[in-house]
DNA sequence: AAATTTACTAACCATTTGGTTAAACCAATT
DNA sequence: AATTGGTTTAACCAAATGGTTAGTAAATTT
């Protein structure tokens, strides 16, 4: 074996592949293009993976499942409701800021093949929102936040933290604002987004 | 002039090339694709817009100078913070609603190559936040809103507006909801958005 | 109505691109 | 040292794709 440290040609195939898909999507990647980044032959990526789209689907799916878990774990653990949204913010955008074109990657890929999801991840990796919703019902029947749509509330969280990444080439056009100023606005949010949503619904 | 009715060859090579770009991106659209969308040979495209890249600019251009100007408009009248931020979610959504695939293009796009926006839009054409700076400030300093960064405020108002739209496969997918049921998501968070941020920000 | 310009098309071309093949390489086993 | 089986490569291929060309048809000008 060549490989040194264990790192095995499929995962360095797949560390290549992620990011070049990443940049430049599923149709603007070259398969040549991620053979060079992993310093390999072409054929190789064949070899491994049959087909770009099945090279694709395989980066795409451990991006997704990434990103879901993590989810999940702050959406269904037992703190309360605000603590959950705190924990939220703060982890995603901590995440995020770590892996910035992830988002865009697959925000991008799934209005391509909205039907992707469902053909690609087992059910069972989806983040579940029962325990949210249930918990923001139950705060809106004994009165501790104000009456909201749990979807809704559930909506405005994940907006409030994923966009900014997604539009940042915009926002920061929009805004007249460097790179480094805005990466310190996102610092700021993983609190900010937080104590926003709560002043909002805080009966 | 084979025309009928005013629609030039021109106007109807944009409007197909908008559709398909929209739905594939630059790199996954097809120049046959376009020139049968329109029902022309596809040497005319070359004809009209020289190259793939330049026809692409010209739908760019066009998309966004189509979303600026409203965008700018509700910024910068003359009514109250409130009412701006309500005037700007509720026509913005019905805007949308109108043109789905509008944000996720654009942002698509941008993240592609992030000076696209600077080399293409000419700064006047860019929306200004100025007034709507202003006005925070002015709001938090006598007092009628809590203590917010505009430019937070201004992400914010954003976030929640853009995102159901480019997130919305993946939204459908966590919130386990059919597309009429989106829609109507969508329909109602006409007001409740502004209501959302507003709660949040009035002292 | 002849000449010229503009709009449009069919056929073609060069390059790129995903994918294949046959052979070479290399480590472990016999 | 020969065999074997997985790994890697150079060279190649067919299809797709953006773009061009040379010519036709339809207006417009003279």
């Amino acid at each position: 074996m060549k490989n040194k440290k264990d790192i095995t040609t499929e995962s360095l195939i797949l560390k290549s592949a992620k990011r070049i898909f990443e940049r430049k999507g599923m149709e603007g990647a070259r398969m040549q293009e991620i053979a060079d980044e992993a310093g390999i032959n072409k054929a190789l990526l064949h070899y491994y993976f049959r087909s770009k789209q099945l090279l694709f689907e395989a980066v795409f799916k451990n991006a997704f499942l990434l990103l879901a878990p993590s989810l999940n774990k702050v959406l269904n653990n037992d703190s309360s409701l605000f603590d959950k949204i705190r924990g939220f913010s703060n982890n995603y955008i901590s995440f995020i800021i770590k892996h910035p074109y992830l988002p865009n990657f697959i925000i991008q890929e799934l209005n391509r093949n909205p039907n992707f999801l469902n053909q690609i991840i087992e059910k069972k990796h989806f983040p579940s929102i029962e325990k949210f919703k249930n918990q923001v019902d139950q705060g809106v029947a004994d009165g501790t936040i104000k009456p909201i749509d749990p979807f809704q509330l559930f909506i405005n969280l994940v907006s409030l933290n994923i966009l900014p990444f997604l539009a940042a080439p915009l926002l920061k056009s929009f805004l007249t604002i460097n790179d480094a100023d805005y990466q310190q606005l996102l610092e700021n949010r993983k609190t900010e987004v937080a104590d926003f949503i709560i002043n909002s619904i805080k009966a």
